[in-house]
DNA sequence: ATATTTGTACCGACTAGTCTGTTTAGGCTA
DNA sequence: TAGCCTAAACAGACTAGTCGGTACAAATAT
């Protein structure tokens, strides 16, 4: 071993990601990314063989701490697992929680990509489709034990309401950017909290 | 008068903003501008001093355009005007019907500028909040108008809800691009119209 | 009526600089 | 000694923006 490349290569990710977020990819240049790091042109290419393998990159990293947040949520809520409308409101709380401790400006990866989607190879893309689907099943699946027990107030489909999840979190970044207000993302998942509480009648027990 | 400048300039407007939406500000070029549209490059710049003033000028044409739907919705729900809760609703029923005729993909240039923000001058950004506030007031009046006489059965912020309408639109958008479907939005608006419905008791009368 | 002027709209070659990516020649460390 | 990295030069395509010149219709002058 020499010394230890996966140092570097955090850094690249780390820093690059912060540019991408308020530069857009496109608009994000490797000397750019080699000012914030220090780093040389031979080690960034090094480490990725092209601009786009970097984005590749990103998005899996990106991907994979998104879905370690919804399993984190899952996990947390395990314990209401008898009471399955409790358990949907309380995952929806834990986001609410984390979005309260944050205070780094917000945005999320896929929707700067979706914003300039030619600049990508396909399977990037791709990737960002996938995590949304996982994202779709796993509440999906939340959502139709509450089902079990209980009815909807209207006619609902549930992809469209596991979907709405996303949506809501998406469409806040854009808010609170536009307004540059951090808080409020958080106001509107207790939106959605509110939703769903109203959307599923009591079961007559 | 020579020839109408004013179709050439459309003309770029409305290319340059379908080839933003795909390849993002920065990544989109003006010689592709050029090639899309068929104009020169002395023509070009004989309409926009730089790229940032067509990106002003896009910004300006799509804002005033996104005004002109908030106006149409209001006055389409003019003769609900005497059951607040009942124009609330159609208001956002007339959003659905409207993306319903829709096949173009869906996306807004707010977004795919505020994904990118250092690519612009402050006041395009400026332009894009202070819309989003007028939709903000806009639409608090209309929930203020049903707080007349209704209770919320969450405790409930004004201005929070009203920007609501515009997280789910936004949050759409992208999640329908995510996953290349364009029925999506429709959907969400309709997840939106039922909380609406839910959140706001019936007075007793 | 005809000639001249004026101003808008447009053309396209050109410039100065930036972009991603390559290459070369080497050094440092576990 | 193999993996990690520096430093600098370089290629070639592409970038935004400039500039001198042109086309043409309408206003004015003769």
């Amino acid at each position: 071993m020499a010394r230890d490349g996966k140092l570097t290569r955090d850094k690249i990710l780390l820093e690059s990601k912060a540019l991408i977020f308020e530069h857009g990819f496109s608009g994000t240049s490797i000397d750019q990314i080699l000012e914030k790091t220090g780093i040389t042109k031979g080690a960034f290419f090094y480490h990725f063989k092209t601009k786009n393998a970097l984005a590749m990159a990103l998005i899996e990293e990106f991907a994979k701490a998104d879905m370690d947040k919804l399993d984190k949520a899952l996990e947390n809520t395990e314990s209401f697992k008898g009471n399955a409308l409790n358990r949907l409101l309380h995952f929806i709380q834990e986001f609410i929680d984390a979005e309260k401790g944050q205070n780094e400006p917000p945005g999320c990866l896929y929707a700067s990509y979706l914003y300039e989607p030619q600049q990508f190879e396909p399977e990037v893309l791709d990737h960002i489709a996938e995590t949304m689907l996982m994202w779709r099943n796993v509440i999906g699946k939340l959502i139709r034990e509450v089902l079990k027990d209980h009815k909807t107030k209207y006619p609902t489909d549930v992809d469209s309401l596991a979907d709405h999840v996303t949506v809501v979190f998406e469409g806040a970044f854009i808010v609170s950017r536009a307004l540059n207000d951090p808080d409020i993302t958080a106001k509107h998942l207790h939106h959605l909290k509110n939703y769903l509480e109203l959307l599923f009648e009591q079961s007559e027990s």
